[in-house]
DNA sequence: ACTAAAGCCTAGTAATGCAATAGGAAATAG
DNA sequence: CTATTTCCTATTGCATTACTAGGCTTTAGT
């Protein structure tokens, strides 16, 4: 499985802050109830996003989470990578493995290579508000 | 990782195999020494293919693995997907799981469909004979 | 027939990583 | 001062991956 529901879960809560940008900070809590996603777990993604400056974190009354950029500043890829740690499809990629010792005769080096670009250009494609539901965002409005 | 070693075996088995093509049959024990790949694990996954008829297996003396078909009859999507058991990039796409019960209103859902068909695509639009290295399998010649 | 060479089959195990939980400390607004 | 809310460090249960073990069956050659 290339993505897990770490990576899954955090876009999914991007998009859902995108959505509810207009409304402010947004408290974990409420977030981990329109999503249903238990709130300890929640707290890990979260941190994660916070320590990248991806999400500006708020504690206290009146605290919560909040995009840091507008949403079409946002990639998707960027935001797996970093809570997948690496969307290398093969060890072969993966940084610390710092290629095998048959990297230089494999005939099977250049399939992942490409596929590797394939999958992260494809997801340095896609922005965050492209995902925003149409006419969502603007609930304050009425 | 959406790809595990081993994928990554079978497909360089493969290769090695389309490479050897007309030496005949080649035991096992000569493909692990080759790829240096530990005899016991290669069984399996070497079972995994004959099961599927992507390979024949003849035992007793003079026995090995062949190719059944051509090399350009074999895409290294068929081959991965066989050993790993599913090339899907997120659970949500995975067969058994039906669906969650999101899928309905999930705004990331077309990233995984778009992804998985990229994937997909990608692999099963290069064949086997595209891997084997140029002036080999001719080795017998001379 | 016997033997060596080979594949086939069923388990088992050690290590890893994923998904989730637990408990409390620190900050903030009212 | 208190309720609210994020932040931090660990730990646990579980599934999967990677690999190993041991024995059985088939085949070719002598």
């Amino acid at each position: 499985m290339l993505v897990s529901t770490k990576g899954r879960y955090a876009l999914r809560v991007m998009v859902d802050l995108a959505e509810h940008q207009a409304a402010g900070r947004i408290p974990l809590k409420e977030i981990a109830a329109r999503q249903g996603i238990s709130e300890k777990y929640l707290e890990n993604i979260l941190a994660t996003l916070v320590r990248a400056n991806m999400l500006s974190g708020m504690r206290g009354k009146g605290g919560g989470y909040v995009l840091t950029r507008p949403p079409e500043q946002y990639t998707v890829g960027e935001i797996l990578r970093l809570t997948e740690g690496s969307l290398a499809p093969v060890a072969c990629l993966d940084g610390d493995c710092k290629g095998c010792s048959r990297s230089d005769e494999c005939p099977t080096l250049d399939v992942w290579k490409n596929l590797d670009k394939l999958i992260n250009d494809y997801l340095d494609g896609v922005t965050l508000d492209t995902l925003v539901a149409p006419n969502e965002g603007y609930d304050y409005v009425i």
